[in-house]
DNA sequence: GTCTATAATTCGATAGAC
DNA sequence: GTCTATCGAATTATAGAC
């Protein structure tokens, strides 16, 4: 944080990089519990005392490795008669991508357990998704849109990438699509009831 | 397993079963990680030993409290056009009952960290889910559309009693039939792609 | 049938040599 | 900057007294 703001990818930086990568790895095949400091620094080929000195806890490397950004924001000027198919679309993007996949991956394994995984993935819905749905639907709506959007977002995630339900799984890109677009759809700017 | 198959309520019979009692709470709320044998007979008032004594293990604790009956058998006498809000009205009616939601709250809070857990999820939905489907739905299709509707409702479980999102919490059992049902009629028998 | 005491691991984290 | 050695706490599970 203090010197190396330009150039210089010093020995630190690559270690702490190799610590971090492992890190979002095993956090996001295990979860929280099932990925110990020892596990982290054995894939990373270093010792367990590097990782305690480059990230000083458990907790703060996992806080450095549970960054999401989706990106959605570039989504703002889309038509509102096609959103449904942009967001499922936008979706498998996201999941099926090393980067942003594994975010979310590590976010979700361990929402059910960890709160401070919870509290993320609360964030990444109230300041991300639900901004993006109050820009196309009636703001006084978008709370309740955004949440049935993330039911079966999140849903679709878990049964595909982490639970891996057999006929799940097996679906392809367009028949997801074909049958999740309508629905997200609906949810976004389908008219409403009480 | 050896004499008790008629009366009598032991003292056995009832330790072992405050000690489920227990664990299936303290499972279904902080997860198989999360909960501790020691936890667990602290909560039933007694010493750890006598955990392991009546379960074997840990593993054949979780097993024991794991155990998911949704009684979807009953709904095979439906009418076709109605099966979306039959479908939610019962998924609202287990999740909302201490029995039957306490079970499913354990399988998937444990199952994106316990493979254990999530095999038992899987087979919830091949033994239970998908044979309802396939009673109501073109059988070649079952597996698929039983996967949609899963991804739906799990997802909705998932923001609304486990991460608590808080506007999926706020709505109202009317508006999730209302929003949800359709969803769920089309992928148990919309028409279909590809 | 219940509890005390403890074995055997595993974990996160620290101290200090080099 | 890296590693050895280890601490202290927590865990599951066992042995045995009462």
């Amino acid at each position: 944080m203090t010197e190396n703001q330009s150039k210089k990818p010093s020995k630190s930086d690559r270690t702490r990089a190799q610590i971090l990568e492992a890190a979002r790895l095993l956090f996001a095949e295990r979860g929280y519990d099932g990925a110990s400091i020892r596990d982290v620094a054995a894939h990373a080929s270093i010792d367990p005392a590097m990782v305690i000195r480059y990230f000083r806890s458990k907790d703060e490397l996992f806080a450095r490795a549970a960054v999401v950004d989706l990106k959605l924001p570039a989504l703002r000027v889309i038509d509102r008669t096609d959103i449904g198919k942009t967001l499922i679309r936008r979706f498998l993007e996201i999941w099926e991508d090393p980067a942003n996949g594994t975010g979310m991956a590590i976010l979700l394994r361990s929402a059910t357990s960890n709160e401070f995984a919870a509290e993320k993935l609360r964030d990444v819905f109230a300041n991300q998704v639900r901004p993006l749905v109050a820009a196309v639907a009636d703001p006084a709506d978008a709370g309740r849109r955004a949440g049935l959007i993330s039911s079966q977002l999140l849903g679709l995630a878990m049964c595909r990438y982490l639970l891996r339900l057999p006929p799940v799984v097996a679906l392809s890109h367009d028949e997801i699509i074909q049958n999740v677009g309508p629905t997200l759809q609906r949810y976004a700017v389908g008219e409403d009831v009480s």
